[in-house]
DNA sequence: CGCAACGTTGAATACCATCAAATCCTGTGG
DNA sequence: CCACAGGATTTGATGGTATTCAACGTTGCG
């Protein structure tokens, strides 16, 4: 826990969750909604830049994403780094730790962000008692799963251009999905996207430029505005799932 | 499923799992083991080369890897494959599929196996009445998640000659662990280790003749034996978690 | 034997990383 | 207001790494 983190006193009850209100976030049964409202211990406002978990680290949290987003990596001793995945309004954070006791990853925030949290101690009293809720968890486990095969994918056999293109729709489709905005605009940096990518930064940068002059994006002050994201999932050779409505904590 | 697959009726029962007398496996109470021994359906023989598991197939399975490994991979349109991570005894195959509805890879075996063989729509009942059981099956969720993260470190991240490391000390720790062998010897394919490095055949023959030269390694017909573990762990950076004795169902 | 799969090697090329430096922008302090 | 610093982006030059293509040796097998 980092100096930019604020904790905040006055947490939103489980009834008013922004999430609730999310087209794309089920529903909850009444006394799943009072649990859950137990097993909530507070809000968590960290500010961009911030580092929410440290890998190594024995946090005794457990959080929800609420509002902004981030990324998890990790680190080689020299320095270099790789961005594993991002995590975005309904994702769990920090679940990994919670079970393998140490975090094996870090997570920083790329925007402000609002984290739902909850006690890792209780985690196994709702395996206990709310067995859908379990099934739930190891539903956004599996989920995650197949997002880091797809990203494996995409470091170790896509092109350049392929890997550019692949990562900026599905981050936008995430993005969509979890009603964190519906302006295809990503605020991120071309370094975030090369350490997600293994490939350097002045590559990156060129790579950028070659999709801005096919005009399948535009490159403005810190972010990346997605004019066609169609010619781009068909140039990753990528198609977004289906997903219904989605669970989470 | 293919034709290389071979049906088992005689099924072991669980009181006989060969996996319960692996050191680093856990125990069952005794009303776990019971109804784990009426969710086990049979055993499932497959051949070496065979394909257990396609990418967008519905199978009503989920299997524990008893003896063997494979790998799970993905493709893409033009043929291009990714090994996205391996299968050991004690493993869970197919649970993403279970979960998420259809496979989003495919599994193939390295070795002849032999699974222990779920019927995937008795998976909630587990959750309902074992909670323990369902809280490890999160723990195994997020144990292949740590590994994805580690693997995705690798192939964005470390050098031709560090990938190579350490994925060969990798294996080798997991395939002691598991009780699948104590020799230091993988029976692989230097285009099982590019695909799953993200690198060509022909560049990861090179690294590994430089490995070998080092005396780190000897490569010898369709297999690895590897002669200094220390020294590649070291070169790739990695050292072996400590997990103790782990859950498998 | 003929064939296929795997491993090995060399040469030419393409791709990507590294280095260096310039531009643009923002925020800060004088 | 300007000067300045720092971060992000952009560009060019250069060298190294990895890929591709091709050829060849070995082994195992129908």
């Amino acid at each position: 826990m980092t100096s930019e983190t604020i904790e905040l006193h006055k947490s939103l009850p489980c009834t008013q969750c922004p999430l609730r209100s999310v087209e794309n976030f089920r529903d909850f049964e009444e006394d799943e909604l009072t649990f859950v409202g137990r097993f909530k211990k507070g809000d968590l406002a960290v500010k961009k830049g911030a580092t929410l978990l440290v890998e190594g680290a024995h946090n005794p949290h457990l959080y929800t994403v609420l509002s902004g987003w981030g990324f998890r990596y990790k680190l080689l001793s020299d320095g270099r780094r790789q961005i594993v995945n991002y995590v975005m309004p309904g994702d769990l954070v920090g679940l990994q730790g919670s079970l393998t006791g140490e975090m094996q990853h870090s997570v920083e925030a790329l925007s402000s962000m609002v984290l739902c949290v909850f006690e890792k101690a209780e985690l196994f009293s709702l395996y206990e008692r709310f067995p859908a809720l379990a099934y739930d968890i190891t539903w956004m486990a599996s989920r995650e799963e197949c997002m880091l095969d797809e990203n494996l994918l995409t470091v170790g056999r896509r092109t350049a251009l392929e890997k550019v293109a692949y990562l900026l729709v599905f981050l936008l489709d995430r993005g969509r999905r979890s009603g964190m905005t519906q302006k295809p605009v990503l605020s991120i940096t071309q370094q975030h996207v090369a350490d997600t990518l293994g490939i350097s930064v002045v590559h990156t940068n060129k790579t950028i430029a070659k999709l801005a002059k096919r005009r399948l994006l535009e490159w403005e002050d810190g972010g990346c505005r997605i004019t066609d994201p169609e010619a781009l999932a068909e140039l990753a050779g990528w198609s977004a799932g289906k997903e219904a409505r989605r669970p989470f904590l």
